[in-house]
DNA sequence: TCCAAATCCTTGTGACTGACTAGGGAATGC
DNA sequence: GCATTCCCTAGTCAGTCACAAGGATTTGGA
């Protein structure tokens, strides 16, 4: 189950990637409230957004946050990988944080894996290949 | 990411499950040593496991566990379910643990919605469909 | 120049979970 | 009746989740 920190922070890309690309910043509190998120507790998931370079913020008046990148290039997977972390089930198939399991025997032969990477495969496959833009217009188009 | 836990079961129930069908049931002190799971913490894991009849217990004297079901009955996704919970990644696309986002504007638009429920229909068919007889062969077969 | 609107930064908190440990009770086989 | 098993209730300790408070800093406009 992803966290309520990764749902806020979807909510919150997909919010901004609605806004027509050349308008002004969306500011904090329009997205807080938009998106029915505590305004202090997204405040710190745009900074992770911000630091991870999904999105760029303007300060003072009329300051706020933009994408970082056109909303074809941010993807579901990226924005999940910054918030929860990496979209593997065990740590030695993950291809962003790969990390031995400290009592494998054998990674070669261990059956989990073998499952595991290709669960990891489909949900990368999956995440990573639905972008902001894509889940926008999908749910425009059903509205 | 799975927890120690689940990683600890689904090792627990491939070591049981490797055990000729035949043979007396596996102690608990067995499978902590051979699968490297510290004895108090495996106590809690398979008091689950038994609880979900996954696994069932004899008492006494050559005493231990067996699985309650054949091995290709069981799949890696049962065991999953039981020490970790949902497969789904919001609890708006579980088939076990099916609960509305509380937040959530109207789930037939909703673009993570459609995202999340592609996600955990491909998991749940890998992981269930891998039963424990599959699992252990494939890594004999490796070996 | 100064205010209001905005982000940025540090700190705190209360509930919960994860990963164990301790210790004794109860059944069973020899 | 005793050793070998599982069974059951607690307790611990660090970390994470989901927030909240309060101020410092930047910026645009009156």
């Amino acid at each position: 189950m992803l966290t309520q920190r990764s749902r806020y922070g979807l909510r919150a890309m997909l919010l901004i990637a609605s806004d027509p690309a050349g308008n002004p910043p969306v500011p904090m509190s329009r997205i807080a409230s938009e998106a029915q998120i505590p305004r202090k507790f997204l405040e710190i998931i745009l900074a992770e957004l911000k630091n991870a370079n999904l999105v760029v913020s303007t300060r003072g008046k009329h300051g706020g946050f933009k994408l970082a990148r056109p909303a074809h290039m941010i993807s579901l997977g990226d924005i999940i990988r910054v918030i929860e972390g990496p979209l593997a089930l065990v740590p030695c198939v993950s291809r962003t944080a790969y990390k031995r399991c400290k009592d494998c025997r054998d990674e070669e032969t261990c059956a989990i894996r073998r499952a595991m990477m290709i669960v990891r495969d489909d949900t990368a496959r999956i995440l990573d290949g639905t972008s902001l833009a894509a889940a926008t217009e999908e749910s425009l188009a059903a509205a």
